[in-house]
DNA sequence: AACATATATTGATATCTGTTCATATACTAA
DNA sequence: TTAGTATATGAACAGATATCAATATATGTT
């Protein structure tokens, strides 16, 4: 692989308009955040942890028992999850009560599993 | 890790209805297709040769000059949205045109593209 | 037939990444 | 403070995968 993964260089170069045609070149920023957004509805305990959250808030520990994983596993996830804002979380005493924070991305979501289970 | 990748055990648990509330249980078969989709979108290779297809066909050679790949990087990626059926080709001469054929999924990325671009 | 062109396939390799284990941090209560 | 609970962090391992190089296949032309 050889790869331009950093997201460090997100130099301004903003001045060229960004227009919308699909002919356009994408820009590299564009690409990393849409890649990544993507990435993170591509796998299965994501998936299952932002579909547990489409219903409402839970804590770490209730995502880890509904889904049988390790606290650690989904502890892991959700700062993946965070670090897109695609969740957020609000805290009440030791326990943290994550929830979806992304309306498009959990659109697509569940627009997608619909799609899939109609082939 | 220790996933379930395999996608040969599609055993026919049809007889439970599904239903489309965002509180039921995901089936490991909507799971699969749904993150595998999702997977072709989360890797900037595939996400160039999409947008380049979402303009209209390309041969292999086409889009590996385009987007500066090596031909059987190219052709190693289209097979890979060809297994998800999300691109199709026809023939002419030794020459195949690739082109999408996945108008939920080719919405999609546009939809996240002009998303991303917008913050 | 031989040759040229376009694409696909196979194998090797380096990189990436999801999970696990061990441990650390944060908060609360006694 | 100490103990207990909830969560986060870091290292390491194993499995996945994107790319590359070499080669194979397929089609068309002469």
């Amino acid at each position: 692989m050889r790869k331009n993964n950093n997201h460090e260089e997100l130099n301004g170069h903003k001045q060229d308009e960004k227009i919308d045609e699909p002919c356009v070149e994408i820009d590299e920023e564009t690409l990393f955040i849409v890649t990544q957004t993507f990435k993170a509805l591509s796998e299965p305990t994501r998936v299952k942890i932002l579909h547990l959250l489409a219903q409402k808030e839970h804590s770490v520990n209730d995502i880890a028992e509904k889904l049988s994983l390790l606290q650690t596993t989904v502890s892991h996830q959700l700062r993946f999850l965070k670090n897109l804002r695609l969740v957020k979380y609000r805290r009440e005493g030791t326990t943290l009560y994550y929830s979806a924070d992304d309306d498009h991305v959990m659109n697509m979501l569940q627009q997608t599993m619909h799609h899939a289970r109609h082939h």
